[in-house]
Order: structure tokens, then C-alpha cells, then sequence
DNA sequence: TATTGTTATACTCTATAACTATA
DNA sequence: TATAGTTATAGAGTATAACAATA
């Protein structure tokens, strides 16, 4: 039951459902006991086999910051490293066929709760909020990835 | 220059907003030193005194993760601790005048840049965006606060 | 020299479990 | 006993700086 709906403004209501649907991914991402920036590398790993730095650029991150990311998904056997045949100093990073199927899992878990939150609006209401939120996405760019 | 624009679906669009509203909010925090949890702490201390089981409930949080949360805010002279006249137990959380002025400075900030965020769009558009996220967050509830 | 990746270090955030003091 | 808050501990995530190996 909601306590009480004041009434949000534009800004607000940005801001609370950008937590809101965090913490869908969060807890989406707990109950693989994983956490939202390996859900990020796998979903990233879904259609590439980036080098470190391309990786970190796509993150957003230092490239020191996924090497220790890349490591617990190594270690858990949800990706692996392999040498760079065209540079011998770069490795590729890439999915291995555990990752890939907890990537689904996760993914379809997500899908389905993010599509729960927006149960009460119309098909109409969807389709126009799909598409102002295009909107803002494509004016921006270089958003953050999947 | 956008690079390529997809057509994102419900999902991926919300999914994406919420990574891209969450990147202005960590860089507005740490353009003065703050973190996005800090920035919530603060965010919640503008209009009450809460106790650190209140503040857990509020945040989301393990009361022992707020304790260091309210201990790094305090180091910096953004809040303080008071005794609970009424429980002996208890103490009173609150902001600095120092923590008040930073708090509207960063919300300030947020704002601008959240706002910046719809300006491709018309004002019709804002406000249908705005009653659809409204209508999301009215929906669910006890959604993590501001 | 420049780039790729890792390591060393430090800090924030978070949880669980155990503890103290008060109710 | 139950509740409020802290402490101890552990681990993830992140950045900066320094480094090795290769280009």
C-alpha cells in the first residue's frame, strides 16, 4: 500500500526511478549471487570479445578497475582470457558457456520484472514511454552500456 | 555524434535511463567529494532527524552499513549525532549547516543536469514522461527514496 | 615512446555476526 | 527479552600510481 504520492516533478521522478530499476538489477543480480557491474561485463560479453581497455571503455572504468572485475568472473568460471593473436600484449575477453547461460537467466529475470514495473500502464502508455525514453538515450549517447 | 541508435525496447530503454540518470548523480557527488549513498544520506536529512534504524529503513540498508555511511558524513562535518531524549538508546541524525549548504548546491546541480537531460524534448513530451514515470513509481512504492 | 595489461595501495560501500547498553 | 547502535571482519568495486612487456 502506498504511505503517500506527492506528486513528482520531472526531475525527481527521473531520479527515483533510476534507483527503482537498479534495484531490480541488483537484486536480480544477487539472487545469481552476482552483483550489477559483472551483470554489466556479461551482457557486454553477450555480443563482443573486447580487449582490457575497449572493455573499460565500455564500462565507463579505469582498466585497473576490471581487471579485478574480469578476475571474480574468471574465477567463478564465467569468462576466461585468452591471448590476442593480431598483438602480443593484449588478451580478449569472452564469455564461456556457463557465462552465457547465467547471462540469459539474469536477463530474462530482469526483462521480466522491469516489464512488471510498467504492468500499469496501457499499451499506449508503453509504447510512449518507450519511445521519450529513445529519445533522451539517443539525444545523449555514449550511455553507459547494457 | 551518436554512433548508432538501435531502437531500444521497453526494457533495454529503462534499463539504459537508469545507468545514465545514475552516472549524472555519481559525477554531480563527486564533483564535491561525495559518493551517491552520501548523497542520498543527505538527500533524506533535508527534512528529518531519523534514528540509524529509521535511516536503514530509508536507505535500504543494514544499520551497520549505515554507521559508516553517517561516520564518513560526520568526519566531514556534513552531519551529527545527537542523543534521543526519549530513548537512551537512541540517537537523532542530522544535517550541518555545512551539510545543508552542500546539499543544495549538488541538488542544484542534479537538477540542471537532469533537466538537460529531457531538452530534446518538447514540454507537451516532458510532462507525458513525467505522469508515466509517476505513474510507474505510485504503482510500486517503497521505492528507495530521493 | 606509446600502449596493453597487471600489481600495489587505499578508500567507500555493503553485509553478517557478535557485542554493549538501554527498554 | 527485545531494540538501538557499534564493532569486527570480509569482500566487492573503484581509482591512482607504478610497473612489465610489447608495439
Amino acid at each position: 500500500m502506498p504511505t503517500r504520492s506527492p506528486a513528482l516533478g520531472f526531475v525527481d521522478g527521473l531520479v527515483q526511478l533510476s534507483f527503482l530499476v537498479q534495484s531490480v538489477l541488483a537484486k536480480a543480480a544477487a539472487r545469481h549471487d552476482l552483483t550489477v557491474p559483472q551483470v554489466r561485463l556479461l551482457g557486454i560479453l553477450r555480443d563482443r570479445e573486447p580487449g582490457m581497455v575497449q572493455l573499460a571503455r565500455y564500462l565507463g572504468l579505469d582498466k585497473s578497475s576490471v581487471t579485478g572485475l574480469v578476475d571474480r568472473a574468471e574465477r567463478r568460471g564465467l569468462v576466461q582470457r585468452d591471448a590476442d593473436v593480431d598483438d602480443g600484449r593484449g588478451i580478449r575477453v569472452s564469455s564461456t558457456a556457463l557465462g552465457r547461460q547465467l547471462t540469459e537467466q539474469v536477463s530474462a529475470e530482469i526483462g521480466a520484472q522491469v516489464v512488471a514495473l510498467g504492468s500499469s500502464l496501457s499499451a499506449a502508455d508503453k509504447r510512449m514511454l518507450t519511445r521519450l525514453v529513445g529519445q533522451i538515450l539517443t539525444t545523449q549517447d555514449s550511455a553507459p552500456g547494457p
